[in-house]
DNA sequence: AGAGAATACGAGCGTTTACTCGTGTTATTG
DNA sequence: CAATAACACGAGTAAACGCTCGTATTCTCT
């Protein structure tokens, strides 16, 4: 009795390179249509092989969407891990740590079209949002500690409650920024960090 | 030779009630679904009809999302139209101003849960985004009415901008409340009120 | 070199969905 | 009371999409 032959082959370097094509041709896709309207035969076409080349990498469009969460995850954990690094931060002024913390966020939504595609939205399908949910859970850990450290006082409850809140107002006005002309960036920037800082002091 | 017969027929009673169910059963289907996994057929079963008579008052699913967004449009109007009458508002402190406005936005999309499955979207679909255009140009321009007199010494650009981001963070911060328990809603509710006063605040 | 595994192809299958069409029923109009 | 228009039906159609499968090529390992 052979060994039943599940679970994912031992990929080769080429197949390494593919599903990198894959994930970034899927990222345009999703970036250009939406996560519904994209078609894995589309994102087969974008990354240059057959609809079935991408079936031996992915088990479908779900599939896509968390591997290629788990791609962003990496790298925007990356990007931030200067901003969340709580030791620094204790004794900063509030707006410094928000502007810290926002800076290279915009960077990279502005970096990575597709991002805002897959998390910047508030309603989605189930399987979406199943997709999502680890780095959505990431996140969400990561300004929950930052935001206790910020304000020590505040009950469990009520730190939970403010980082979903927080976290919404930066979803909110990211795509609005992405979508600005370059040129205006700055200031709607500007008022992301008004609002958190803002909306932080009456926390206090 | 006889008048081309284009145009919409001459409704009957009967007809009338028909587009109302269809409406009612579509704004359902699309706050249970989404807008793009809503079908057509759905939206007729829901109503109670055939797929055939669905079309003999609506050319599609865009023009089901149109006229929906119309009658959230008279609705919402009604609901806000105390809110947004100027004349009494121009001596009144931003806090009141604020309230005003958003606590019956709040109890609309309460009872509208289809409203925030059009509006209260990053991103749509093209055919979407016309769909509810018209309606987007109302409150864009009733909130900067609003602003203009709340904030009379702000450019007409950073009135412009501050007008989008104030209707993006409502927006944003809407699907929250919505979805939240009832019990946890009053506290949200004070948060995108705290939100926005402390945004306008920065703007002066 | 030979065998087995990984990669690659693309026509096409099964399903879903928006929408049609032929036909029949109810209401209005002259 | 016709005659015409509005309303209603639901099986059916065409297109789109996710995904499969038979087959062929390339790579890895002994």
């Amino acid at each position: 009795m052979t060994p039943t032959d599940t679970g994912t082959p031992r990929r080769q370097e080429r197949g390494r390179r593919r599903m990198e094509q894959i994930l970034h041709a899927a990222a345009d896709e999703f970036a250009r249509l939406g996560y519904e309207a994209a078609t894995t035969n589309g994102i087969a076409a974008a990354a240059g092989i057959s609809p079935g080349s991408l079936y031996q990498f992915f088990s479908g469009k779900a599939d896509i969407a968390r591997a290629l969460a788990g791609l962003y995850r990496e790298q925007l954990d990356a990007a931030q891990s200067a901003a969340f690094t709580r030791e620094d931060l204790a004794g900063l002024p509030v707006p410094d740590v928000v502007a810290a913390v926002i800076g290279p966020l915009v960077e990279f939504n502005i970096a990575h079209p597709g991002f805002k595609a897959l998390f910047a939205r508030t309603d989605m399908p189930a399987e979406l949002a199943e997709a999502v949910a680890p780095i959505h859970a990431v996140i969400h850990g990561k300004v929950g500690g930052l935001l206790a450290v910020l304000l020590p006082e505040l009950s469990t409850k009520d730190l939970e409650r403010a980082t979903s809140v927080a976290i919404q107002l930066v979803r909110g006005m990211m795509p609005l920024i992405v979508a600005a002309d370059p040129a205006a960036r700055p200031a709607l920037v500007t008022d992301l960090r008004n609002v958190l800082v803002g909306y932080l002091d009456t926390l206090r």
